[in-house]
DNA sequence: TTATGTGAACGCATTCACAGCC
DNA sequence: GGCTGTGAATGCGTTCACATAA
């Protein structure tokens, strides 16, 4: 089922250099490489926009799909759908388009999705909630193991069936469940301390959603959603474009 | 107070052509212009972050900051830094560095945060509430003027302090109240419904949390913030960088 | 004929490097 | 000397256009 696709590393170009070669497709075409470039965070947002209209075509018993049909309802183009795909392989029919069950399974892989992904919350306010009750994590098998606090009236009560622990807990925790994500649900002031501490601990991945610009030391990969920016693109839009 | 910037408008060029000529400043220089040419959303969400440092820099009494410093604190190089603001005119003194109370002030102009934004949230669910009570809203000058829901257990309740009125009011309580944005805060399946009623109403700003790609038309700018989509960004690197 | 896969061209955002002013 | 402001150079993501395959 899961495919250990961890043993093809160690493969990475950094500069230009060779395209891929396609590797002569030995039983099946569609499965995916890993990728010989760096791939644009824009690249990454599109499939999974792609892998969700996929899923919608799955569920109404669709067989294929045109890369024209999946750009039109993803906002994209027809080219940039087909070489978004390329950077991981050919998946498609010439003539015919994409088997959608077929996509939808390499892309799930590429995305990383085939596996179960165990995340813990920091915070158990009221963004911290709204994380733990979110259904997209579970529909995509994200399992939150626990979410910390520092409030001693919070430490011991649930939080949407998930239960808050003492934050002072957090690092025996980490080392014994292993989580892979973090998830920042925390003031703007304690922010980066959690993140050195989360980085210490050894977890690789930190979603933020506490309105500061971190400062990542090491090999974590940290993305922040920051409400208060975006809408104040939208001000901006607003009063520049009025 | 709020000067009125919009006086200006009709001033917008699509090519490329001739550099922002700099106005031969008659009395102050770091007045913000109007950007002859479009402005990339990267550029945006700079600025937002400067602003956010200058105000800290503001709260510490420091009088002048350089481009160097900003671009330090804020993940980005110098020269990223004077090129942002240089879109919009220009506001450091060479050799010295910006004024940390000035250039403040032009960013909150520069972003439309000179004057109060009445928002409405659509959705009082967990994430409506997690949004109501948010402190970055209010601190930015945004005012949630109502929440709004289909569900009649929630209408008339209160949500953090806002009132929950029945979502069959919304396009006449618009007409009456003209607020500016619209936050979405509601079920993937009901979004784009909503975002057409929201358009027809004549909101122009939409800030939208269901995990869908939503079609916009007309006169309106919808930002998307999509956490699954962040999720995948993380689970893609996870699989890919390790 | 239809639709993919992909080098090449394009356009835009970032970075460089230096002239200009404090 | 120090730091800004900005054309020019670079790099990178997107679009074009067509050879390729069903």
């Amino acid at each position: 089922m899961f495919m250990r696709r961890k043993t093809l590393a160690s493969v990475r170009r950094g500069s230009a250099g060779a395209r891929q070669t396609n590797a002569l497709a030995c039983e099946s075409i569609h499965k995916p490489t890993r990728p010989l470039k760096r791939i644009a965070d824009s690249t990454v947002r599109r499939l999974s926009i792609y892998l969700r209209f996929l899923e919608e075509f799955e569920e109404h018993g669709l067989a294929t799909v045109s890369s024209e049909e999946l750009a039109r309802r993803g906002g994209a183009t027809s080219a940039q759908v087909r070489k978004d795909l390329s950077f991981f392989g050919s998946f498609g029919k010439r003539g015919l388009g994409y088997s959608v069950p077929e996509l939808s399974t390499s892309l799930r892989d590429i995305l990383g999705l085939g596996k179960e992904w165990r995340v813990m919350i920091i915070g158990a306010g009221k963004i911290g909630a709204a994380l733990a009750q979110y259904r997209g994590f579970r529909q995509r098998g994200f399992v939150i193991v626990a979410a910390y606090d520092t409030n001693p009236d919070k430490i011991g009560r649930m939080l949407e069936g998930i239960e808050i622990r003492d934050m002072r807990r957090f690092e025996d925790d980490v080392a014994k469940e292993h989580p892979e994500i973090a998830v920042l649900a925390i003031p703007t002031d304690d922010a980066q301390v959690v993140l050195d501490r989360v980085t210490r601990a050894g977890i690789k991945a930190v979603l933020n959603f506490a309105p500061v610009q971190l400062h990542a030391s090491g090999d974590i990969t940290v993305k922040t959603v920051n409400m208060a920016m975006e809408l104040e693109v939208l001000t901006f839009a607003l009063t520049n474009n009025g």
